[in-house]
DNA sequence: GACAAGATTAGACCGGTGGTCTAAATTCGG
DNA sequence: CCGAATTTAGACCACCGGTCTAATCTTGTC
């Protein structure tokens, strides 16, 4: 494994600009084709890197493509600028959370390469693998949010955390694909209706289950 | 495309047992390493089939992959014995969706071969290609299923049909996987408890947001 | 400035991939 | 029994990600 941590240090040490051309073809690639059709000969090509240079500055494929996801990921936090004040009730909760949401919405409809980047991580299990310490931390921050709103009994604690997160997260990922793909559809005044319900789905599924939502049991198995 | 269903109709013809007996072998590798890592060498070596025989009977690496899933898919709504009667009320309609959700669940924890395929489908983009008119299949089932609950009021109508069928669908896929990878965990108590839960999150999702359970609108973006 | 040691680069090379193609073998109707 | 059509064999292709060796630069030291 020092290999790899090896290789990720000569690139990080690299002189900004070449780095940063050599990610832009990269990415480029990674976009065009996903990950596993993308071609490190057609990137190496166009980048004009010899393979004794590739294999210096990255371990493998997957490697270079975890660089290019970690700067996107870098860019996305800089632009989600997240204020970190603990909610002290229901509603505070709910509107930090609604908030974030709206956040997130708008960056990912302004900054379209940044979508599709994200998007693309979550069709291919390989590129998820290959980035798969960078995943683990974002769950975790997602993780964190839902326990918070356990903590303040605002969300409902009767699943394990890693379930209900796993369940809330794709659900909302779903949501984004079908938006890019019906984009072309709805004008902004619809789509932020759309949107809108879309996070009330979402609401719905964290909330406490007691009570009125939930009325049918589901049946037992045979 | 003619050539696609030609060889299509080629594979069906075939001797049932050495259509099994390839299918098996397919499925086999198919299972063990995901659709791309996969090797259609090795599948052709395993089977005793030679390249000119395989590309006569399946256009390609793809329709290999679907014969092996349509097949398993067959198998399952076999199992299914699905019973279509239209429920009258809201009553009878959870208690229809209950039913089918506990079916399904309990013919996957029986049925692992089938439920690890299923999982396969959905982990790499390129299997879903290659089987996507079985998939659009199954999601117009879905869709109509959920179509019926808003015909009676039972679940919200205020989303498209296939942005709600497409959420709420990956919410319960993600939760398959959770289950499959936490399985050893629990014991079949807590593990049937566990998907009570799972259903009424689904549930939640589904049912009509107007009044008590959402209170909270979403902020809108700066 | 010479020179050794380490860092960096070039690119031939490797086994393997999915897919194509030609020619032979086999099957089958008349 | 023959000719036409179907079916099979496997050599061959471009390309893939990855390895390896030898050459070339860079740098510190005397």
């Amino acid at each position: 494994m020092d290999h790899r941590l090896q290789a990720r240090e000569r690139l990080r040490k690299l002189p900004e600009a070449q780095r940063a051309a050599w990610l832009d073809i990269a990415e480029d690639e990674f976009m065009a084709f996903g990950f596993e059709a993308a071609s490190l000969n057609r990137i190496l090509a166009r980048a004009a890197i010899s393979k004794g240079q590739a294999y210096y500055y990255f371990a493998d494929k997957g490697e270079l493509y975890r660089a290019v996801i970690e700067r996107a990921f870098d860019e996305f936090v800089d632009l989600l600028e997240v204020a970190p004040t603990e909610p002290e009730n229901t509603a505070a909760y709910w509107q930090q959370i609604a908030a974030l949401f709206g956040k997130v919405t708008t960056i990912l409809q302004r900054n379209n390469r940044l979508a599709e980047i994200g998007r693309g991580i979550y069709r291919e299990a390989r590129a998820q693998a290959a980035i798969v310490d960078l995943l683990e931390r974002l769950h975790t921050q997602l993780a964190r949010l839902i326990e918070t709103g356990q903590r303040l009994g605002a969300v409902r604690a009767d699943l394990p955390l890693g379930l209900l997160t796993s369940m809330a997260f794709a659900a909302l990922r779903e949501a984004d694909q079908w938006f890019a793909l019906n984009a072309r559809d709805h004008d902004q005044q619809t789509a932020l209706a759309l949107n809108r319900r879309v996070f009330t789905v979402f609401a719905a599924m964290l909330a406490p289950s007691a009570g009125t939502c939930t009325t049918v049991p589901p049946a037992t198995s045979s």
